[in-house]
Order: structure tokens, then sequence, then C-alpha cells
DNA sequence: TCGATTCGTCGAATCGGTTCGACCGCAACA
DNA sequence: TGTTGCGGTCGAACCGATTCGACGAATCGA
């Protein structure tokens, strides 16, 4: 069933039949009833296919996430699932490609062919061949994240550098003078994970501010992970009395090796961390935390991709947030150990 | 850059060139040698949408989940990833439809007008509209779940009836006499979800057999609805000395009403569930359950939806998995508690 | 040496929509 | 009364691929 059996059945044009679903010219009250009839007995839908492409345009956007094998963090979940839900509001479907490399058959199948009319590009690295990728294939593209040169893209992102400083002085501020930091897993640092360095370079950065000594190490996103990581933390710095995290998978395992090793947050040890909103205030206890709106920024993403989409010779817009650190009792003043 | 324009730089025929790519006439080595040429140097890929409307396949299949405002278990997760994961090493994109209700856009965009060859539908209830409607429209699917009437469908299933009873005869064999139910949140029983009810049924039926006392509950899906719970029900049936569980997002919560409550898990309050086997693997204490191998279901659907695809009139197929109940320490022998 | 195959290529039809130009009839207007 | 404009409709071109039938040249077997 296709628009010509409509056109048949209805007595009309085919081009009658097209005007009279788009409504792109006038057609008579009777000879849209007499349409729509036949459309409702026959339960006719337009060929996606053949419409994008006549149109040049595919109504969908793809979605590139971290490879299937990694789980996403509860903070990368959010992003999915606000931007599903904005652009299934802005009648636009989401096409998902798990890929890390550029070399990914999955990303080239999305990303060309006009098989989407936009991008939103998840995990950025600092140096991120998919980013150059899309440029110069043209495709629209937003970031979650951004590269090492912000100026030549349009993102969403999360401050991760201010943010981790501001951790640390409010740590700082509670008598803390012996901190670590614990990243996400070394190997996504190691790729050039931007929020991973980000991190690092704040914490080093206010560290220095305040005369502070700061340990950093990696951990694998898991619960499991970071009670081990925990666990040598204690035993190699036993001057430590504080974390700052961006892991919020192994936020878990540090509050289990904590309570293991008999110490009490916030009163013996504190924590702090830039997490999602949610998910810091689910978790318990509760985490002293930068709250980043996970559920937005997927949602402004998909804004600014529509945008671009319309006319991509607007400037880039980025958008960077550095939402205040929610105190809920992880922190609380520096109580010497050992 | 179309395949024409390929074709007038290479100095040979549209068709010759696309017999080039697919391979599907014998070209000589000298001409798909100047039309590679060609095609690097324009960086040429051919049409998604040309190529899906005259050959008739999008090589893109449908995800049906949970609508975005609901969070996804972690069992739903490992269902998606493994789903996106097992399409792309089939070649094939996963196109995102967020929804719950029949009359839902996203739902009858991806559903009709051949967007997808074909259709995942997950969280599927007793009676689901969305069956009936991707019946009579003669898009294959495969369900993770299945519906009233199994036996209209090709679907991957856990059997919670089973599994649930298992843990209540587990719990029974260690002297438990009175138990409770914890269910998923009440809108989605009330909605018909399936495991929901086939837990029920399982728990009741078990109770019954070994002449127990059962309670049943539901409990929204997070933790905070775990704790009030737990509270709920230690308050109005201080017999209570175990707990079977299908709601993997309310354990953690069960977990801190219970240490609140002053109980010790297994020692004066025994846990048991159905969870994804990595998730019950890493939460803590890890939980004794039926362990769901939620990264291979997605794979056996997609294998399921494949085959469908490539011959929609084979006899359906199902698999309903029943894995054993691994211990881990979160039950043990039942102590009378007041 | 002739007919049958096979190889390599081309032109044209096709998939199912959208859209442009043209046309007819009728009302409004000068 | 002739012109203009608009509502409503049609036919044809077009988007960019795939695929079928045909055809010339080379190869092969009889």
């Amino acid at each position: 069933m296709n628009i010509g059996e409509i056109a048949k059945r209805a007595g009309v044009s085919r081009s009658t039949v097209s005007y009279a679903l788009t409504g792109k010219r006038p057609v008579s009250e009777e000879t849209k009833r007499r349409i729509q009839a036949v459309i409702d007995e026959l339960d006719y839908r337009p060929n996606a296919s053949a419409r994008a492409l006549k149109e040049g345009r595919t109504r969908t956007i793809g979605l590139v996430i971290p490879p299937a094998a990694r789980r996403l963090t509860d903070m990368q979940l959010g992003f999915v699932a606000s931007v599903v839900d904005a652009a299934a509001r802005a009648d636009l479907d989401v096409l998902l490609s798990p890929s890390g490399g550029e070399h990914d058959r999955s990303f080239e199948r999305v990303v060309t062919g006009r098989r989407v009319d936009g991008v939103i590009l998840m995990e950025i690295r600092l140096d991120d061949d998919r980013v150059a990728r899309l440029s110069n294939s043209g495709v629209p593209f937003v970031g979650i994240g951004r590269t090492r040169r912000p100026e030549e893209m349009s993102w969403v992102d999360v401050d991760y550098e201010t943010l981790i400083a501001k951790c640390v002085h409010h740590l700082a501020d509670l008598g803390h003078r012996h901190l670590a930091l614990v990243n996400r897993n070394a190997e996504l640092v190691a790729a050039g994970y931007g929020p991973g360095h980000r991190a690092e370079a704040g914490f080093d950065r206010a560290v220095a501010e305040r005369g502070l000594r700061g340990v950093r190490v990696c951990c694998a996103d898991d619960a499991q992970a970071g009670q081990s990581c925990l666990r040598r933390l204690l035993a190699e710095h036993p001057e430590l009395t504080a974390i700052a995290t961006i892991n919020e998978a192994a936020v878990a395992g540090l509050y289990r090796g904590l309570a293991e090793a008999g110490l009490s947050v916030p009163g013996d040890f504190s924590i702090a961390g830039v997490a999602a909103r949610h998910w810091a205030e689910s978790v318990h206890p509760p985490l002293t935390a930068a709250d980043v709106p996970a559920d937005e920024m997927g949602a402004r993403a998909v804004e600014l991709l529509i945008q671009r989409i319309a006319d991509p010779d607007t400037p880039y817009r980025r958008l960077l947030l550095a939402p205040p650190v929610s105190l809920r009792g992880t922190t609380g003043p520096a109580r010497p150990r050992a």
C-alpha cells in the first residue's frame, strides 16, 4: 500500500494525496475526507525512506554512546534518557551508535550515508578523531563534553576542573590537609578522556593554591574497584582524611572500604564529588557533591542540535555548567588519623 | 556526491558503480580500481534512504524501551546494552523508541512507515496493545518478556514464577515461616506488568505448598522507597524473617532499613531475589539471587529477530530462562524475632 | 567454424514519496 | 466584459540508489 494505491482508490492523483497529507497546498474538504477514509481503511503510512530520500532529511538524530561493553554511569544514563526524551518531544527518532574509536563501523554507518540529520557525541576525548570526522563530513553535531579545542564545535559540558577545585576548597575550609582524587578508570583517562584530565588539573590547582598534599589515583568504574582502591589509599597514605571524586560508580565501594577500616563518614573521613544530582541524593549516605543536572543536559544538547540542523551556519554555541556543591553530610571537619 | 557523479568521473555507467560496490555482478579489476579511486577521493557513501527505498529494508531494528521518565533498572540496562551490542555485530543499527502506551507517537513512527526491519519490545504487559499493533502491521518482532498468550509471538523471558518459588523454597528450607514478597512499583504491576504478576503467582504457590505465611507488597523502584517499605513491613508484620524480591533498585534500601532496625543479614533476616547476575554480585552484601543473564538475553533476542526478519513464516521461538539460585550469603537459618 | 557460455558493461525501469509548473473554473475587481 | 487571482487538481520530474534485460566481445567445446 503506497501513495499510488491510495490515490487510485480515492479517485485522485498521487500529488493530491500528498498535499492532503502535508497540507502544503489547499485541498477541498470533500477530497480530504475521501482520502482520509481510504487511508484509515488501509492503515496506510508514508514510507519513511522515500520521504527521506526526496526531502533530504531523515528526522532522525544519531546518539554516539560509549561502547556497550562498558557500563554506562548513572550520569551517562541520565544523558541518554534526556536526549531520547527531548528528541521524542521534537518528533525526532534516535539512532544509537555504541562506539569508541574512529574506525568503528557503527559510527561510520550512522554518520555517513545521510542516515541522520545530526549527531550527539558522548564521552568525548581531549583529542577525538570523531569530531574531525564529523566536522569534515559536514554532519551537524553537538558534544556532551568537549575536546581540547572547545571553540571549534557546539557542546554542553560540565566544568569538572572548577567543580573539583570547589570540592577541594570546601574540604580545605574544613581543615583537611591531605586529600586524594579518585578519578575514572585508567584506560579512559589514558585515552585522553576530558573530564578525567580536567578534574586532575582542577585538583592540582586547588591543592597548590591551598598548600595541601594531594594524591591522584584512577579507579575502575565499579564498587569493588572503589573498595580496593580505598584500601590501597589508606595503606599507602595513612595521613589522608578526605577524597574528592568524579567516579560515581566507585563511591559505594569507597563507603564500604571506609566502613571496613572502621572510619565513619563524615566523622573520621570526608568525601565530596561531582555526580548526577538525583544519584547523589539517592545513594546512602547522600553524597556532598556538585550536582550535575544530567537530565537537563541531554535536552539542551538536543536543542542545540536542532538549531544547528536548521541553520548550519550559525556560530557554535557552548554551555559550561558549574553547579554549586550541595552539602549532604559526607564532609565534615578534619580529624587527624593515626 | 551521488552514484551518478562517481560514475561520470570514473567514465562508467551508474549500474557499473553499483555492481562494483555490491559485487553482485562481475566487474573488471581495472574498472573497480578506477571507481574506488574516485570514491576515495570524494569520500562517497551510498545514500542509506535511497538504498532502503529500493531494497525494501533499512538494516535497522527498533528497540522499544520503557518511557524515559522511568529510570531503567540494572537488568533493563543490561538488555539494552546487549541488544545494541549484538545488533552492531550484525551490522544493524538500533532505533530507540521510549514508549509505554499504544498511542505513543514515537512507537507509531518507529513501527510504521517501514523505518525498521523489525522490533524488539521490552517491558511487556500481560495484555499489551503494542503486541497486537505489531502483529497486524506485519512487522517482525521479538519480546523481551511475554504477554498472557505466549504462543502468539517469539520472545525471550525470565521465568519469574519459578524463580520466586525457588527463592521461597530455599528460604523455607532454612526454616523461615513468615515471608514477604517485595514487588516492583504499584503502577507497573497494576498495569499488568508480566514479571510482577508471575512473581506473585509463584510466591503464592510456593507459600501455599510449604504452608507458610506470606505477605506481598509493591515498592517503588528506588532505594528510598525500599527503606520505607521495609520499615512498614517490620512494623506491620513483626514476625517476618525473610524477603523475596524482584526489585533490584529497592534492595539497597532494604539493606539500609534492616541495618536501621538493628537486624543483621543473614543472621537476623534473610533476603533472596531475582536479579541481573553482575548486579547481584556487585551489590553489598552480594545478594543471594537467581542470576538472570541479562547480557545474553539481549543478544538472544537479536538472534531471534534476525531469524524472523529473514523468514517471517518460521514458527515462533521462545526462550524461558530459569537460572539457579546462587547463594551469596544474604540468606541463612531463620532466627525468630520479637 | 559455429553455437553456447561467460564476462563486463550499459540503459532503463523501479522503489514511494514530494514538488514544480500548468491548467481549469470561479469569484472579485476595474 | 476582460483581467486578475485563487482554490483545487493533475501530470511529470526528481531524489539516489538497485536490478533486470540486453548486448558485444572473448572463450570454449564440439
